[in-house]
RNA sequence: GGGCACGUAGUCUAGCAUGGUCAAGGCGACAGCCUCCUAAGCUGUAUGUCUCCGGUUCGAAUCCGGACGUGCCCGCCA
């Protein structure tokens, strides 16, 4: 709690002089205090809860509490209803308030280092080919989950676990070796992901109709892992292509399509810091002493070699379906699956870090559910947190790449700059060709990003393109026009001022209500980190935009005679220009100065 | 069959952990506002059984129980 924070101290204060009077009153229940939406105070006290308790109607109390309270300077009180509801002195609130805001306005967030390290996982899509928008959440609600936490202080590292030992990507690598180029269908768009995911696809097909095709794959598969186990990346693993496969071959394969999966990624702006192999877990055997820690609990049951956690007691419901609670960590034949090498990614992943957070697609749940169990077993006092989102489907039903039903994350970041271009251009003539695509850029996926993170995670989303790239309204560009607003004024503004600014000066409603919605910022952003809220950053930007255009309608600044009323302006949109900046930067959104 | 999630005007979303003074915005519709710091803006009008039924409470969109609808999941796949 930053008591230099005037709605906190003035809240701390309200509160504490309520407690008194309720003492007076022999009200034991704690005081019911609110901050009223619907704005006829600044805070409010509910008294119907204690009327029973003090024997007396819920006006009465307000009345008494407001007559024990007496008169504080800082605010005047006011019973109504079954509520005393409390407004705070302007003058000497906006004074406070402003103050504050101006000493913090090169970091309006003014947040200490937490000393707190977080790793977020996101995106960890299987590299077998381009992004499709069915799973785009996925890397900007990461993303911006990476960039809150940062502005909040934490330390975060943000990590794609690489799926590079799937049968999956054995098909890709079976592919690029065995089907001649001339075999395949055109290339969608010359990007590596694009070209690679041809062979994928063609290997698929093959695998499908042909059996032996199928026993190469998994042999691939297999040989893999014994290579990797053994370190011996150059070794020869399959005869079958052109030139002989080797594990480091699959590597580079896998790798190839990576790169073009975060050229994407960095169109939209998204980084990840570290890739986490898969095989890694496997070359440093601490896949096997996962499973060894997994062989000692008391749950760990054999069935034919098969070796699982018998979850019965763990996990709720299933009565009827005995298999629901089994966690199986190794085949009859000794492998281990997936799931293990994730266990063991996360147990390392755990110890290098005091939090960690995982954005998964909501058909994870029960597989996440069970490898928090797994963890517990091997005796880990941490687990992940995991934000879920729900799929984005189509108007016409689920995404499928099978049924050709599918919209690439590439098509939909080129459409976002091509609309995002049609629009600068209505309004500008001016612009020399690389501004244009700049603004474009910047606009466009802007718009993107916002509109994926104004809706919470687990809400479905339907895509249609309208809304996707929603350029008005709540959306990304009206923030930002705002924001070019604020940077048109202060580069107009000529000899500079004198701060500090007398905030007394500003009387006007909407300046008023400009101050107060900068100051909600740092709370606002301290919410949705430490609940992982991302939503309520674009509600709030959106709101402050609003007052802040309000703001411009009503009070032109450079125009105004009494010069310190113009510099108490020109600060409010000093203000205004680097929190609408801070916030858009927080969900990876760049800020125009023109647009 | 079971588990989990979601259900708020024509439409999309916020509010729900801590029940409280008129259910808040966007899109779409209709009517207006550019001799003035960028009209991607602003003002006004119309539109609601907060899925339904019960319960708790002075008071329920919010809490509890049940129903209905929709989605996701239930493999020695990843």
């Amino acid at each position: 709690m930053d008591l230099s924070d005037p709605a906190v101290s003035y809240e701390a204060s309200f509160r504490e002089a309520i407690r008194e009077a309720y003492v007076k009153l022999s009200i034991r229940s704690p005081p019911v205090i609110e901050r009223p939406r619907s704005g006829q105070a600044d805070l409010c006290l509910v008294t119907f809860s204690v009327a029973r308790e003090a024997g007396l109607a819920p006006e009465e109390i307000a009345k008494k509490v407001m007559s024990i309270m007496g008169s504080d300077p800082r605010w005047t009180l006011e019973a109504s209803g079954g509520y005393l509801n409390c407004l705070f002195d302007p003058k000497r609130f906006l004074k406070e308030t402003g103050d504050l805001l101006w000493r913090n306005r090169e970091h309006p967030c003014q947040r200490d280092p937490t000393g707190t390290k977080v790793i977020v996982e996101h995106t960890s899509a299987n590299p077998n080919g381009p992004f499709h928008v069915g799973r785009a959440r996925n890397p900007i609600i990461g993303d911006t989950l990476v960039r809150l936490l940062r502005l909040y202080g934490h330390d975060v590292e943000a990590q794609y676990w690489v799926n590079d030992m799937g049968k999956q990507v054995m098909i890709l690598a079976w592919g690029i070796r065995n089907i001649p180029a001339d075999e395949l269908g055109e290339v969608a768009r010359d990007k590596p992901d694009h070209r690679l995911v041809r062979y994928y696809q063609g290997a698929n097909a093959r695998m499908e109709a042909d059996l032996e095709v199928e026993n190469e794959i998994n042999e691939l598969l297999l040989n893999y892992e014994d290579a990797v186990s053994d370190g011996e990346w150059e070794k020869v693993i399959s005869r079958k292509g052109r030139p002989e496969i080797t594990a480091s071959g699959i590597k580079e394969a896998i790798q190839g399509v990576l790169s073009g999966m975060t050229s994407s990624l960095s169109m939209l702006g998204v980084h990840i810091d570290t890739f986490i192999y898969e095989s890694q877990v496997v070359e440093d055997h601490s896949l096997q002493s996962v499973i060894e820690g997994l062989r000692r609990s008391p749950l760990s049951r054999e069935e034919d070699g098969a070796l699982f956690l018998d979850l019965s007691d763990k996990i709720k419901g299933g009565d009827d379906d005995r298999f629901r609670r089994r966690f199986v960590y190794t085949r009859s034949d000794g492998s281990a699956l997936y799931t293990t090498r994730d266990l063991a990614y996360h147990s390392w992943k755990l110890s290098r870090c005091d939090q960690a957070i995982n954005v998964l697609g909501e058909d994870h749940r029960y597989q996440s559910q069970m490898l928090s169990l797994a963890l517990a077993e091997l005796g880990s006092s941490m687990i992940p947190e995991v934000v879920f989102y729900a799929f984005v489907s189509l108007p016409e039903g689920k995404m499928s790449t099978r049924r050709n039903r599918v919209v690439f994350l590439d098509d939909l970041l080129e459409e976002a700059v091509e609309r995002a271009r049609e629009e600068v251009l209505k309004r500008r003539d001016d612009l020399a060709e690389d501004e244009l695509r700049r603004i474009s850029e910047i606009v466009g996926i802007g718009a993107l990003r916002f509109n994926v993170i104004k809706v919470q995670p687990e809400k479905r989303m339907v895509f249609k393109w309208e809304d996707a790239l929603n350029f008005e309204g709540a959306s990304a560009p009206f923030v930002q026009y705002s924001h070019a607003r604020a940077c048109s004024i202060l580069k107009n503004r000529g000899s500079g001022f004198n701060g500090p600014p007398d905030w007394s000066l500003l009387v006007e409603p909407s300046e008023i209500s400009l101050l107060r919605s900068l100051a909600r910022f740092p709370q606002v952003i301290g919410e949705a980190a430490s609940k992982r809220k991302m939503h309520l950053v674009p509600l709030y930007l959106v709101e402050m935009a609003s007052s802040f255009n309000d703001f411009y309608r009503d009070c032109p600044v450079l125009s105004e005679r009494d010069e310190g009323r113009r510099d108490a302006r020109l600060a409010l949109v000093v203000l205004s220009r680097n929190i609408l900046r801070t916030g858009l930067d927080a969900l990876g959104i760049i800020a125009p100065d023109q647009m």
